[in-house]
DNA sequence: AACAGGTATTACACCCGTAAAACATTTTCT
DNA sequence: AGAAAATGTTTTACGGGTGTAATACCTGTT
């Protein structure tokens, strides 16, 4: 059995100072380190079609809950301030991917939907995102992923009890 | 069993196109909101104590190797840029927390120790910060922890080496 | 009519990475 | 040996993305 990086640094710090309880380290540390180099490969596909990681995020969940959502909505779908919403609304609609309506009634909130290109675009994208994810995570096998899952799911109800507070 | 929020986002996919294939997503899209609820938690110590995460990453590099770095090394070792690493380095010795010497041999290279302030800064803050990591995980018993640890760890050493590539 | 609360945007500051620059060393070639 | 080129290390310049806070705008309530 190899180890790997967190391994290695923990036994560092075990080496200057035995006492510490790395424990919690060992788990934190590799969630950490492989959503960093996951999402390093995983921005490949995306790179190409120029998106970004956030503005594919963004218009995947207007694509995938089928209908307009309003910029707060979006921004509590993808974890990010309204602020970067805003902005990034602004470009993908220079770019013709997202149109925005506004509402009849109540004239604060603006609509966002995708416009037929940027439908297009998710829907040829989305299937070459998950394919080569699939590449990606190609050294576990079936049974390993979908036990890998299964506990992260455990671990994420807990996190989002815990900390997440604010569901939609 | 109640589901977390990325088995909802996959339900939501399912529901506008059954023919994907979202296998990848339920591994990938878990570890990546992990982490990103766990950076979120995690960092609250490191804020009371006036550092952002990637400030501690730096001086917990050269605290555990216990020997003076080098810039780059320390880029390496905390796989963030060469140039990200001298603003830090630079805030961190203005505020005496680390110390730079330049070598006498090579006198490109610069070695970072950390001050006895810096020092005893990480030795205060890690104890605290782990004690805070391992309450937030407190949720999951010891067992699962690990359990998840060395999936994790499986996982994590398939994709160092298909992606990682560099190793020190 | 004023106010309280909600929604989106704008202003600002921060952090980061890429690329270029500055500087030092080592190697190569004459 | 000495100059030139290639390599290595760090820093600086610049642009982009993000979040917090302030702003503009709207609705519903009292």
């Amino acid at each position: 059995m190899t180890d790997d990086i967190v391994a290695s640094v923990v036994r560092q710090w075990q080496a200057v100072n035995p006492e510490l309880d790395t424990g919690p380290m060992e788990l934190i540390g590799r969630i950490n380190r492989c959503a960093a180099l996951l999402q390093q490969a995983e921005d490949a596909p995306l790179r190409a079609a120029g998106l970004t990681r956030a503005e594919f995020d963004l218009l995947g969940a207007v694509r995938r809950t089928d209908r307009e959502l309003t910029p707060g909505e979006l921004a509590r779908e993808t974890f990010s301030s309204g602020a970067a919403v805003t902005k990034r609304l602004r470009v993908l609609q220079e770019r013709g991917l997202v149109d925005r309506r506004s509402d009849a009634r109540d004239r604060r909130v603006a609509h966002v939907r995708l416009t037929e290109e940027g439908r297009d675009l998710v829907d040829r994208l989305l299937p070459r995102q998950l394919a080569y994810e699939r590449m990606v995570l190609s050294g576990l096998d079936e049974h390993s992923r979908t036990r890998l899952s299964t506990q992260l799911s455990e671990l994420l109800v807990q996190l989002e009890g815990r900390i997440g507070g604010a569901r939609r």
